[in-house]
DNA sequence: AATTGACTTAGAGTAAACTCTAACCTATAT
DNA sequence: ATATAGGTTAGAGTTTACTCTAAGTCAATT
């Protein structure tokens, strides 16, 4: 069913479009548990600016490899009120520890792609056996 | 067999401790063509420092998210020889791109996180909804 | 009224990267 | 001599995160 535009109400492949992934992907989310979407009168999933946000933020988590299992945990913990809210904030800051090795890790391995670069562009054709 | 040490050769378990991964990953990263150490008079894969660099790059790759496909490839350009050098080259500054957009995927993270963490400490107990 | 297109479900299938098992071999330690 | 601690292989099994299929529903268009 077509959504009223204007009203902030999304249909399953119009969240699909916006996030860049499948309509499938946003089903197997819903299996597990990051995100319950209301029904339409039809059975239909209808999507609203909080869930689009959500998912933003769930995609920047996926980017930034907390699997799945850790995202729900937190959509759980969201669910259960406002006494996880120390909970929460743990696994916010575990992940912000994730994220800063991460950075440590691809800029270490950055320096090491340059030099690489730098020698295989200085020393191309010549035959020395970089590797 | 133990390997006479101070001779820069080593077992599998001998590299699998240095690098942190375990024996079995080492034979599956063989199977995938991506090392090929020598092999002693009983059979045993006996890796040197050269295997070990090699293998210290590979981890380095793997981290900041290249497919084993990909290394495949970059260690098969390697051993056809000195006229894969530009392909080799390729590749690797296609990899520093990638390492250098997750830097910056990350960093944005980074400073999401900050300001949600910064919103939960600040409101904590207080029942203001945040997710 | 029938077709089209978008939605629904349960459940099967896939790809990547391990991870493990079973059966066997071999060198050193008791 | 035998037990133990390592190594070997082929191949099966596991986990994660999708990805797809089949059969069906519903609303809007022709």
């Amino acid at each position: 069913m077509k959504i009223d535009s204007g009203a902030c109400m999304y249909t399953i492949s119009d969240v699909a479009k916006l996030l860049g992934i499948t309509a499938h992907t946003l089903r197997y989310y819903e299996k597990e548990e990051i995100i319950a979407p209301i029904r339409n009168a039809n059975g239909e999933r209808v999507y609203d600016d909080s869930n689009l946000a959500w998912l933003r933020f769930v995609m920047r988590l996926k980017q930034t490899q907390m699997p799945i299992s850790q995202i729900r945990e937190y959509a759980q913990l969201y669910l259960e009120g406002v006494h996880t809210t120390q909970a929460r904030l743990n696994l916010l800051e575990d992940h912000r520890n994730s994220v800063q090795d991460q950075i440590r890790n691809l800029t270490a391995t950055e320096k090491v792609l340059n030099d690489k670069i730098a020698a295989y562009k200085n020393f191309i054709n010549k035959g020395t056996g970089i590797r």
